[in-house]
DNA sequence: CACCAGGACGGCG
DNA sequence: CGCCGTCATGGT
């Protein structure tokens, strides 16, 4: 379907197994997603653009809803920000040999990892430091609204998330004031004002390895180890890192070593990289998920 | 109404 | 290094 005034198609269709709109869309990897009550259908901002997505089994259908602003089709789109070239049947496989994960996965068979927008994430998550999820969507909503870049659609206006170059027009004040970021004001400051800097650099991080993009990460301010992760899981496609949070760290200590003091966030990290190699990420995400239920 | 939230930071021993 | 108090705000 090719909608009037796009040159591209904007509606895709895809053929999964398994899936949960919920946890994938509004779980605490992205916070720009409102899933309806029935758990079926979403509409969210993503990439300037503003998306509907539906799920009725085993169909998966992706909408864009400011289809003059669509850059690509909707299918290019899709794949690549739903990551729907990944076999998950695999990774599920290959997660299963774990004989302590095992058990957690079948519920969770509809979790998915988004491929995000690197500076959204980063932003998202220096603002999840001691912080709940429903405040850091709110947040993050605010930030678009008063930086970003307006656009209209279906019949209302909608907010790209702020650029680097945007959102270092902010002053601390206005972002503690307006957009409700707390003491984190300053970070997010100063890391718009850091990235917007040295933009080049950070774009060109594809071919950059977790473990030294992770250190250039870990000089950003509001930005240590658990957060660094995490930027380098939902925004950089990472899977070979193991973000460890309050939830993490219960779960890992219940599942695997219930009866042991508790282990330092470096060795639980370690422990889980040695444990779930390239799949260390998505291990992460399971165990959260099956913890914070 | 305490307590906690997908922690990071700075100061201290 | 590792440990500890602090940080702004609202949900539960």
């Amino acid at each position: 379907m090719t909608a009037p005034g796009s040159q591209f198609p904007t509606a895709a269709t895809f053929a999964l197994e398994h899936l949960d709109l919920r946890t994938m869309l509004a779980g605490g990897q992205a916070f720009r997603w409102q899933v309806a009550s029935c758990g079926t259908t979403a509409t969210g901002v993503v990439a300037g653009n503003l998306w509907e997505v539906r799920w009725s089994p085993p169909r998966f259908t992706v909408h864009c809803l400011s289809p003059q602003r669509l850059p690509e089709s909707a299918q290019v789109f899709a794949t690549w920000y739903f990551d729907l070239e990944r076999d998950y049947r695999q990774v599920f496989a290959q997660l299963a040999q774990d004989e302590h994960l095992q058990p957690l996965l079948q519920p969770k068979r509809g979790l998915r990892l988004l491929r995000q927008e690197w500076f959204e994430v980063m932003v998202s998550f220096v603002l999840s430091a001691n912080n709940h999820i429903a405040r850091i969507s709110r947040s993050v909503e605010l930030l678009a609204a008063r930086y970003g870049t307006p656009f209209s659609a279906a019949g209302k206006t909608c907010f790209a998330f702020p650029t680097p170059t945007q959102l270092a027009q902010a002053t601390a004040q206005d972002l503690r004031k307006y957009c409700n970021t707390g003491y984190r004001d300053r970070y997010l400051m100063d890391l718009a004002l850091q990235v917007s800097q040295s933009l080049p650099a950070w774009n060109q991080s594809a071919t950059t390895a977790t473990g030294e993009l992770r250190t250039w990460l870990l000089e950003l301010p509001g930005v240590g180890p658990k957060v660094a992760d995490c930027i380098l899981l939902f925004g950089f496609g990472r899977w070979d890192v193991f973000p460890v949070d309050t939830w993490v760290r219960k779960a890992v200590q219940l599942a695997y070593f219930p009866d042991q003091p508790p282990f330092s966030d470096q060795k639980l990290r370690a422990f889980a990289l040695e444990r779930f190699g390239p799949l260390a990420g998505f291990a992460q995400q399971v165990l959260f998920e099956a913890i914070r239920r």
